[in-house]
DNA sequence: TCGCAGGTGGTCG
DNA sequence: CGACCACCTGCG
């Protein structure tokens, strides 16, 4: 199977990209490496750290298997968000902050994925008031069911995500099998939505879906619009700000008024450094 | 068993 | 407006 070997990278480690919470179809491997489906294509990403510090930086070696020197220049360096410097972003964002530093040091290989904009939509609208493993469960299900078969990866079928026509002529009982819930509904009013007004286009277009409310507004902005100021204010991020930064836990407000003005253009590079750090706290408890 | 998991839509006052 | 509250589902 070809691989495809990125010299050189910096601020880049699969477990800090794949587990902070931007995306559901990546799953982690044995070695520590993930496989994932996006774009039509399966892949699978390893770090092989270099020098002294490559471990404690997430400096090395970036080798995509299954992928060709075209499909890297044509989907994955967008894709993995690899033109950005990340290492200033992180300088900019600890200057003058405690809480961040940390929250850096403990997600410094996290990279915000260039995803696509419906995965993101029908992603985000599944992930409310739900669990990762459920969610994973669902997305996977709803691609068996009604999306397209890719090409298979080591011995696997692959499917990619229904399209918005597919789904827009499906009834919600059709997708019972998916056991989405009231989360069903929600799908089909919104790719009925798209299907009829086009896909949307900025954060007041992504509310008016159905099943769309502020904070999943802010995630399908972040990573299917790659507005990099979008903050989305989850349980997570409550729990950060009321715990690191002294909010009343429903202060959502607050919150979202001490982003924009503490991390400005940033604010959703900030929050993944955020919830992943939460979320790593939790996991050693 | 029952609360919880990356919230939202509907319905009150 | 803002404060409730029901809601599919599966897991600990």
């Amino acid at each position: 199977m070809a691989e495809y070997v990125i010299e050189n990278v910096r601020d880049f480690h699969p477990e800090h990209i794949f587990e902070c919470g931007q995306c559901f179809r990546w799953n982690r491997q044995d070695d520590g490496s993930y496989t994932g489906t996006a774009m039509g294509r399966t892949v699978n990403i390893r770090l092989c750290p270099e020098g002294d510090e490559g471990e404690k930086t997430c400096a090395g070696k970036v080798i995509i298997k299954n992928a060709s020197p075209e499909d890297y220049e044509k989907i994955w360096r967008q894709y993995l968000d690899l033109d950005r410097d990340y290492g200033m972003i992180k300088q900019r964002l600890s200057a003058g902050d405690e809480v961040m530093e940390n929250a850096v040091a403990a997600g410094r290989g996290i990279r915000i994925l260039k995803q696509d904009l419906w995965e993101t939509i029908v992603s985000f609208i599944i992930s409310q008031n739900n669990n990762i493993p459920r969610i994973k469960g669902c997305i996977e299900k709803l691609s068996a069911l009604a999306g397209e078969r890719l090409e298979d990866y080591d011995g696997q079928a692959v499917y990619a995500l229904p399209t918005v026509e597919r789904l827009a002529r499906l009834e919600s009982d059709d997708l019972a099998p998916v056991r989405l819930g009231y989360r069903a509904p929600y799908l089909i009013k919104t790719a009925r939505m798209v299907a009829e007004k086009g896909l949307p286009e900025n954060y007041e277009e992504v509310s008016a879906l159905c099943g769309v409310g502020p904070k999943v507004a802010n995630c399908i902005t972040l990573f299917g619009l790659h507005d990099l100021s979008s903050f989305p204010i989850d349980v997570w991020v409550r729990r950060v700000m009321n715990e690191m930064y002294g909010f009343e836990e429903k202060d959502v407000r607050g919150m979202a008024a001490f982003a924009a003005e503490r991390f400005g253009e940033l604010g959703g590079i900030a929050q993944q450094y955020l919830f992943y750090y939460i979320r790593s706290k939790k996991g050693e408890s």
